[in-house]
DNA sequence: CAGACTATAGACAAAATGTCAATATGTCAA
DNA sequence: TTGACATATTGACATTTTGTCTATAGTCTG
């Protein structure tokens, strides 16, 4: 008896996605007006990601992954006090990936929905200890 | 010109997720009866996998890691001839694991809505070249 | 100057995924 | 009876993605 589930991330009470959905959010923030990681990152609650499940150098990592990626470009920003900050902006092709990736997202989202319905579904209807086994 | 996007699995031509999905929908399946691998392989289809975008041994590390999870048990079929296989269940903590388990795709599905809202927002209400970057 | 906030980057560890190949049994046809 | 094919499961290894911790640096406030 005993052990749950998987043992992770200290940080993180509950485990919850941040992957493959981080890069998305940044592109549409950056569809929408330039900007640097750290207020991106700020700004990233919106989405659903909460400050403290959320490690800066993630963000940062993000978006030379998407740089590197093709999909946004950066310059170091000159007129600005303080630490220099690196501004991005999403390039034609971006918007493309963003277009495609909006689309996918879409798809996952009426997978969600069809695997939520079987769920459901089942618990109004059961047919524990049925068979296919045979 | 360019190198397009990461480059990797040579059989997928588009990259989709296959990741943290696969569970979850495994978990639904023998939620609703008990099954082997193969057969449970096969009806993946309905979850949105094509077949090819899914090596086998994807879908039985998925069931033997759940397993180690404390979320299912198997047993071998007896009464089966051809190769053995090995049947599993849901155990109750299991069935908590996956009412938890929707309740966070629920979530999921609801900041993918966000997500696709705000890029349609911003389609109708452009305000590219502006800045929060000052 | 110390300490806090802004800002970015690098290294390394751990976890999730992908790919390939091995093994075994049963069916069907040549 | 051999060869091909579908059923069925497993293991090893490579690659990719994520997570964590630390370093660096400028600016502002007291």
């Amino acid at each position: 008896m005993g052990r749950r589930r998987r043992q992770r991330g200290q940080r993180h009470g509950r485990r919850r996605r941040v992957m493959s959905f981080l890069q998305p959010c940044l592109l549409v923030m950056l569809h929408q007006r330039r900007a640097h990681g750290y207020s991106l990152m700020n700004r990233l609650g919106e989405f659903g990601f909460s400050p403290d499940m959320l490690d800066p150098s993630l963000v940062y990592r993000a978006l030379r992954d998407m740089e590197a990626a093709g999909m946004v470009t950066s310059e170091w920003d000159s007129e600005s006090r303080g630490p220099q900050r690196r501004v991005y902006r999403v390039t034609p092709e971006g918007e493309h990936d963003l277009a495609e990736w909006t689309g996918d997202l879409a798809r996952t989202r009426q997978e969600i929905d069809h695997l939520l319905a079987a769920y459901e579904r089942s618990e109004r209807d059961p047919d524990q200890g049925g068979g296919d086994t045979g």
